[in-house]
DNA sequence: CGTGTGCTTGAGGGAGATCAACGTACGTGG
DNA sequence: CCACGTACGTTGATCTCCCTCAAGCACACG
């Protein structure tokens, strides 16, 4: 927690405010439900720990997710500025939550205005983020949305520091890459075995170990440029702690 | 422009000083492009009157939407706060657009926290409209992806104030519909005769108009959670005006 | 009165879904 | 150490929803 807190970009004075605010942590398991929509009380949520994925059912019980949650996140800003959470989050590995009363988090946003704005950022970033996911899945035939998909997750852990080698490496159970991409678990199967035969992964147990990063860019007509990578952490108030991104 | 202001959920000083920040007025036309990605300069934008669609497209020309852009919002967040926006943005009807330097921009952010506090409420809840649409996109089939985005727009119509009646009439060509639904034209077009077969709308000259909303919204498995319709303006300061929703 | 733009309709094809069976790794208990 | 069950992934056959391509239509506008 503490380590979590001195890497945000904000002034020393924030991150004081943030350390002291009472706070409750809580441990789940891989495939546990972290909370759902239908689960009363409004509590901030921040991931400290581990990976998890919100998404939303239809009433026949299909799934579609959306984000990946990375550690240092809020989980659900619904949840603190309305209220309810609008979808469900999932573990996908050990995963430990942060959680703080709203009334002291909207305390913090009143008295330390550099924390919307960071959260803006980021909630401006996520949206875009999933702009890309909704692009896939509306216009990207299968094997361009799971090269795409492999590919942003790639990068995206290699800028959360992960070192490039482990980045190429995605462990994540078919059925969820299927709910992220719109397509049924079989037919991920056969994707990525099309993907095995033109060379750009292979397969280790349990996780799918991309060969050739260019030649799945390519084909997934890959432009970073809406992650948003080189974007400063915090361009708002001039005099703000440069930090290192979250 | 000051009628505007004034309904924001914001304190006195704040919408001072947003009357005081330099600002210029544009106008376009329907079907005219606002901005590009690949534009240079970054500008803030509010749509002040009118209606646009934030789209993206593929390599080959393929489309997809994400987003209608209603009057009283920032075009594009990204582009204030990461010098670059991800997205298209076009003119569905004349639109005036409000342009103010960033520097400006975040001048406000720093100096009235209530504002950044205002556009993270309307970004979490633009979040969830887009989640549902990729909800929709992903797991629905067209029929209630139709019904369910016709819903959506009579009801966030309602919400900003739009008579029922009128709220029921909407008017968007059915390539729009496409890209919204990750469709083609001709299947929107198949799928409009469905709807009206059952009786759910009718169509007269450019607009589809809704018979009957409960039969629809039924069809689409509608839930207007998503919306957070009855969440408070602005619940962040007890001190901050009560203003009219947005 | 022609021309364009958007909508409709049809025929045919294909990407991905569905349903079902089988394989494989792993953990658990005997 | 092996027998068994469970959870995931693979593979095949068939089906269907939606796409593609193409032609025709309706209305607006010069």
């Amino acid at each position: 927690m503490i380590r979590f807190v001195r890497q945000l970009p904000l002034g020393e004075s924030d991150k004081e405010a943030i350390l002291n605010t009472p706070r409750d942590t809580r441990c789940f398991r891989r495939g546990d439900t972290i909370y759902r929509t239908d689960e009363p009380g409004a509590v901030a949520r921040i991931l400290v720990e581990g990976l998890a994925v919100r998404y939303r059912i239809l009433r026949n019980g299909e799934r579609q997710s959306a984000d990946l949650v990375f550690p240092t996140r809020f989980c659900d800003l619904g949840c603190i500025l309305f209220g309810e959470s609008d979808h469900f989050l999932a573990a996908l590995t050990e995963v430990e939550i942060l959680e703080i009363p709203v009334s002291s988090v909207l305390d913090l946003f009143a008295h330390h205005p550099r924390i919307p704005v960071l959260l803006l950022h980021q909630e401006t970033r996520d949206r875009s983020i999933m702009f890309e996911r909704l692009l896939s899945v509306g216009r990207r035939p299968a094997i361009r949305r799971l090269a795409h998909f492999l590919t942003e997750l790639r990068v995206r852990r290699e800028q959360a520091g992960v070192s490039p080698s482990r980045a190429r490496r995605i462990s994540l159970q078919q059925h969820w890459i299927g709910d992220f991409l719109g397509l049924t678990s079989e037919h991920v199967s056969r994707t990525i075995s099309k993907l095995k035969e033109r060379g750009l992964v292979e397969q280790q147990r349990n996780a799918i170990v991309i060969q050739d990063s260019g030649g799945l860019a390519r084909l997934a007509e890959f432009d970073s440029s809406y992650l948003h990578a080189d974007a400063p952490p915090q361009p708002v108030t001039p005099r703000s702690v440069a930090g290192i991104r979250s």
